[in-house]
DNA sequence: ATGACTTTGTGCATCGGTTCACAAAGGGAT
DNA sequence: ATCCCTTTGTGAACCGATGCACAAAGTCAT
């Protein structure tokens, strides 16, 4: 039985936690250009969102701003990455490390937030044992070790789609309930566990819907394919 | 027919858009296995959304299904294919040719869509002149030239966050209206121009947060699994 | 203190999207 | 043809998210 409570109401919409980093990232860059103090509507320019949206956001979290001033913008850093658990730090492990796997182990961006790339994994013998942005890259049969050695709590899946769905599930069977998957496959998985898919062709496939909307719309029949 | 115009409600909920790709690649997996009809239930299953979701979103493309059979995959390919616009061929530029850029040059999911990497742009000499997938990587300096020569209609930008807003105002002005932004910024485009990003550690963070609460937030309640 | 001014936090109307549940439409058997 | 069975297509209720608009709460100047 959950009452509405009077205090912290911790049912944070997801549209909201989707946004939250998106916040964080703009509060970045003011603390660096040495700004203490923001209002609801410059975040909100600066963060891509509107200004009523933005507040509403936040209030979510708690009552974080002045009236007549606006938000205090270290203060308001810290609420958002303790909200998000940045506050800790995250064992990632990387599973595939082909074109786009490399391209993650080297993303800086992962670092700057809280995450550490602990692990490497790939199938190839090729690639095994190679160092790759200074880690060693674990055979696929160490898979469940290392995740365990490691305390890797995310795991992120770069592997070819056939082999995305078995990588899965030895991961969940040893404790993981987060995973980041760029295999262009439906994952199966418990209830308990979370997974967030990134597409790359998907994206470029809703691009080109408009586009040909803008280009041609309803009445053009220049598909004389 | 239909009231207003007779021909297919061009008004595509934006929802739906964003999930016919994954009904084509379902559809795509059942044809290679040689299926020739299928239900909403196990389209919607292969798919990972629920079947009324499903056939909601169908509806609005047009009635392409047989009461008491299914769908036949083919034909339905085809519908979708051509409502998201990838019966043609669309050519693709990437800018950024660093580790990222270099795994979207190397996706083989964009060549069977109907998308074409037409060009690589990069402004480091170093790597200017290179051969990436086939490519020759081209200069910065010859960015809108390329864009014209080539008849490019998307761009991905993979570029520095720095680097970005600039790249982007550049290809804007020769008329590219569609962008994949992959850097970390908020950018500023005229209206008429689509933009659709994709923050890699956004996802993780996003993740962060629920596996925090799963692990047992500011009051854990540890409830007995 | 007081009043003018700024900006937050939120109640409320609205909107788009999801889900339910069922009538309508087809196939196949007899 | 008629009946039974399957599955679609969709009206309608529901649910979460958005955006408006304003009272409440604070700052600052005098």
């Amino acid at each position: 039985m959950k009452s509405p409570s009077q205090s912290r109401d911790r049912g944070i919409p997801e549209a909201t936690v989707a946004r939250l980093p998106l916040y964080l990232r703009a509060l970045h860059g003011m603390a660096e250009r040495g700004i203490a103090t923001v209002s609801s509507e410059d975040l909100a320019v600066a963060a891509g969102v509107n200004s009523a949206k933005l507040r509403k956001d936040l209030s979510h979290l708690g009552s974080y701003g002045t009236r007549g001033v606006g938000y205090d913008v270290e203060y308001l850093v810290y609420q958002i990455s303790r909200e998000l658990g940045l506050t800790q730090d995250w064992a990632v492990a990387i599973v595939g490390v082909g074109n786009l796997g490399r391209a993650l182990a080297n993303y800086g961006g992962f670092v700057s937030r809280g995450f550490r790339v602990a692990a490497l994994v790939d199938a190839d013998p090729e690639v095994v044992g190679d160092t790759i942005a200074g880690l060693n890259v674990e055979h696929i049969d160490e898979l469940e070790a290392v995740i365990k050695r490691r305390g890797v709590s995310i795991v992120v899946l770069a592997t070819p789609a056939a082999a995305a769905q078995e990588v899965c599930d030895r991961v969940i069977s040893v404790g993981v309930t987060s995973i980041l998957n760029f295999a262009p496959v439906v994952l199966s998985v418990p209830e308990s566990v979370d997974v967030r898919k990134v597409d790359l062709s998907i994206e470029l496939q809703i691009l080109a819907f408009h586009e040909q909307r803008k280009a041609g719309g309803p009445l053009m029949a220049m598909d004389s394919q």
